[in-house]
DNA sequence: AAGACGAAAGTGGTTGA
DNA sequence: TCAACAACTTTCGTCTT
């Protein structure tokens, strides 16, 4: 199969400058342009068909496979069977009496056996949860299925007892996003969650501590992509931020401050220094911060980066 | 008119006693 | 548990382009 027919047209080619070598970073949602850095598809779903060969060799490119694809996407990972609702045979032939009383009653056991156990009662209210969460902040399938590993991880470990579920589901969300670096926030998640940010944030804390996860605390870095992206700023306006980033980082301009603030604030500047230039208002915007704190931190940066004010003008 | 600036007062989280 | 503290927000008047 050409690699090319699962690409939607749209995004085969550059819009900016034809260029057909493009990025596609499927875990961040987002296709680039590698000539000329645009961002061409920002958060877009991952619809790549998730085939893989099930030979010891990748070479071999057989991808064929024999029924449904296993998913933690659904509570029994989608293996089990079905037992159609409708009342026909395998021609599409109505059935008799007393077979159909045979199929109600077997239809009647399936349910049952499926969600006999409390455990799995809970998935299948909050695997849907999850899903909903993962989708409505442009998240990948992937990046859904790890999220539902690790709520069943939680539940495992008893930590759902006398919490909701909507918190637990929200706060995997949120650990799996800041241990791929995919740079959302408590506020971003908990605004899609049926909770509120107070109480998203001391669950997602209780489960890090029971679990010993280490997430990896979020550094400014890793918000540069997304609000970049939702910009519209080039990858070379992207690189620059995060150049001035570390350099700040290095002189520890950085500690103690929001990381959020410092990926605005230096997006600001890297946006006028390389001539597309960005408002305080609209980095505030998608980074959740007031443009009182971009400008103090962007003072901070231009103080310690060294860079002349006339890049403003 | 839009964007940027900065002062002042208020808010919520962290830390250490 | 509470106070102290730094970071951040909100609001608003002023300046600049």
């Amino acid at each position: 199969m050409d690699e090319e027919d699962s690409i939607p047209e749209n995004i085969v080619k550059c819009k900016e400058c034809g260029s057909r070598d493009l990025n596609h970073d499927t875990d961040r949602g987002e296709v680039s342009c590698n000539q000329c850095g645009l961002v061409l598809e920002e958060q877009s779903l991952d619809l790549g068909a998730e085939w893989r060969t099930f030979q010891d060799t990748d070479a071999s490119g057989d991808r064929s496979r024999v029924g449904a694809p296993m998913t933690h996407l659904i509570h029994d990972k989608g293996l089990s069977t079905d037992i159609d609702w409708r009342n026909k045979d395998y021609s599409g032939k109505s059935i008799g009496s007393k077979t159909r009383a045979q199929f109600y009653r077997m239809r009647k056991w399936q349910s049952r056996a499926r969600n006999s156990t409390s455990h799995e009662r809970n998935l299948v209210k909050a695997i849907p949860e999850a899903r909903r969460i993962c989708e409505q902040l442009k998240l990948t399938k992937g990046v859904a299925e790890e999220v539902v590993m690790l709520y069943k991880r939680v539940l495992d470990s008893g930590l759902v007892k006398g919490r909701s579920i909507d918190a637990i589901a929200a706060s995997c969300v949120y650990i799996v996003c800041s241990r791929n670096k995919l740079g959302r926030t408590l506020d971003e998640v908990s605004k899609v969650s049926r909770i509120g940010r107070k109480e998203l944030a001391r669950c997602y804390k209780t489960i890090k501590n029971q679990l010993r996860l280490k997430t990896e605390i979020t550094k400014a870095q890793d918000f540069v992509p997304a609000f970049c992206s939702k910009l519209h700023l080039s990858t070379k306006v992207q690189t620059r931020a995060l150049d001035f980033i570390e350099q700040a980082d290095k002189k520890e301009a950085t500690s103690g401050k929001s990381p959020t603030g410092i990926a605005a604030a230096a997006i600001y500047i890297a946006s006028h220094v390389e001539g597309t230039v960005r408002t305080q208002r609209e980095l505030a915007e998608v980074s959740s911060v007031t443009e009182v704190t971009i400008r103090n931190r962007y003072k901070e940066l231009l103080q310690v980066l060294d860079i002349e004010d006339s890049v403003f003008s």
